[in-house]
DNA sequence: CGTGATAATTCATATATATGACTGGTTGAC
DNA sequence: GTCAACCAGTCATATATATGAATTATCACG
């Protein structure tokens, strides 16, 4: 069939352009959950090139941690991956020691609104929703964060009713407003509790805090989040690999 | 020549089996600095097995950071590459907002010891070499260092004379000992400073500390050095990626 | 209805080969 | 001597093909 692959290239690598190609179609969600994506041969066939060169595509976007293959069944999605969650950063236990348990979480405040100066550089824009919410973990208040996500990516998000709040927002962003978060920078530092914060957290005002500013960017690298979370610097424990 | 590729495998694929075998001859120091390694169709003249195979195999060990390709000129190790300095946490300005300047290092102890637990187990044994460093930026104490090396693989460390320590030790433990640190994990925490900390980094007893706990590990994944570092909560921050 | 063999599909490994692009040295004209 | 042209070596891209391994669907048999 020799389907056009579309624009993106200047004389590009062919692999390349599939490679691109496809990361587009996936992120225009093309292809649900479930299904496999159209096998090596078939793509070599609709593209006009050879598989060997398909496997290449497909390899990139297994490296970026898009795709997942199973041999004898197919090349799938691989949708979140992306465990972010904030909570990995505080160990918090109970008297026990155990390292429970549920993280909950109380939306506080959701609204259209102007973005600080932060997160309006760090977005490229200041049209936004802002939300605030603090999260517990065994009814302590642990986290007390505030996002900001872009206005032209989640029109309509401050009117999604209360109910479809989880713990998560990436799911929801992605299954409401096909926005999938594929990547994120975190910025640590070390600060103290305002009262407001020192309140929300039942901390003392000037108690140390971790601060963890996040950016979250989309498949395509637009920055689509942005937000400022902070909890007890006292239970605050990261791990990174380097390397 | 079809060469005998080494013990290692158990039928596992012939790129999977090259790729061991390369790793371990970079390992052992076949292959000098500046020198690229046999080409890829010597390589897969000597191996007995085919061109793909062989960049196949060193397609995995670029991807892990040991190997660079020169288009037209050919391939070769990536020695260092680990820029892991633990400055880069944090941030001091001079009076005028510069983010000066060159890090110095002081040597405050050397010495064969015993190491503290939480050393002895991540290291894997109790014999070891401590080294204990203050170090500075513009003649400002910024990080209180406390570094325990295992005594079999740095084996004369504590003789060796002052001069030939710079400010960065990875680069010295290859060249006279050949370990070649590839990979770390750093273990991020909040505490206070003890009078002993205070007094080197000239700060008050009970001031906020950030500790950075590192575990950096060899080629082949021995555990090699731990490492625990501590400087004011204050000027510290780290930037990461996740994705 | 289950169950077990079979077949079809799909990714995984491997080979052989051709062409292009880039690098670094050599050669030769000026 | 300088500089351009050339050339050999090396990685980069791409094709075509064959075989193996794992999964899934099908279908006949009891």
């Amino acid at each position: 069939m020799t389907a056009r692959i579309p624009s993106a290239d200047e004389r590009l690598p062919a692999y390349a352009r599939l490679r691109d190609a496809l990361a587009s179609r996936i992120a225009s969600g093309e292809w649900g959950g479930s299904d496999p994506i159209p096998s090596e041969a078939r793509l070599a066939h609709e593209y006009g090139i050879s598989v060997g060169t398909v496997r290449k595509a497909v390899d990139g976007l297994v490296a970026e941690g898009l795709l997942e293959r199973r041999q004898g069944s197919g090349t799938y999605l691989r949708r979140p991956s992306f465990d972010a969650t904030l909570f990995r950063f505080f160990q918090v236990r109970g008297a026990d020691g155990a390292p429970a348990s549920i993280p909950t979480s109380e939306l506080i405040l959701r609204a259209r609104t102007e973005a600080p100066k932060e997160a309006a550089l760090a977005l490229g824009t200041s049209d936004v929703i802002g939300i605030i919410r603090l999260r517990s973990l065994s009814d302590q208040p642990v986290l007390f964060e505030e996002l900001y996500i872009r206005a032209d990516r989640f029109s309509g998000f401050e009117s999604l009713p209360d109910s479809v709040f989880g713990p998560l927002l990436y799911p929801l962003y992605f299954e409401r407003f096909g926005v999938l978060v594929k990547r994120a920078t975190d910025d640590l530092s070390f600060g103290r509790a305002d009262v407001q914060v020192a309140a929300r957290l039942k901390l003392k005002p000037g108690d140390p805090l971790a601060i963890i500013k996040r950016t979250a960017f989309d498949v395509d690298g637009t920055p689509v989040e942005w937000r400022v979370a902070r909890g007890s610097a006292a239970q605050f424990h990261y791990r990174s690999e380097i390397g």
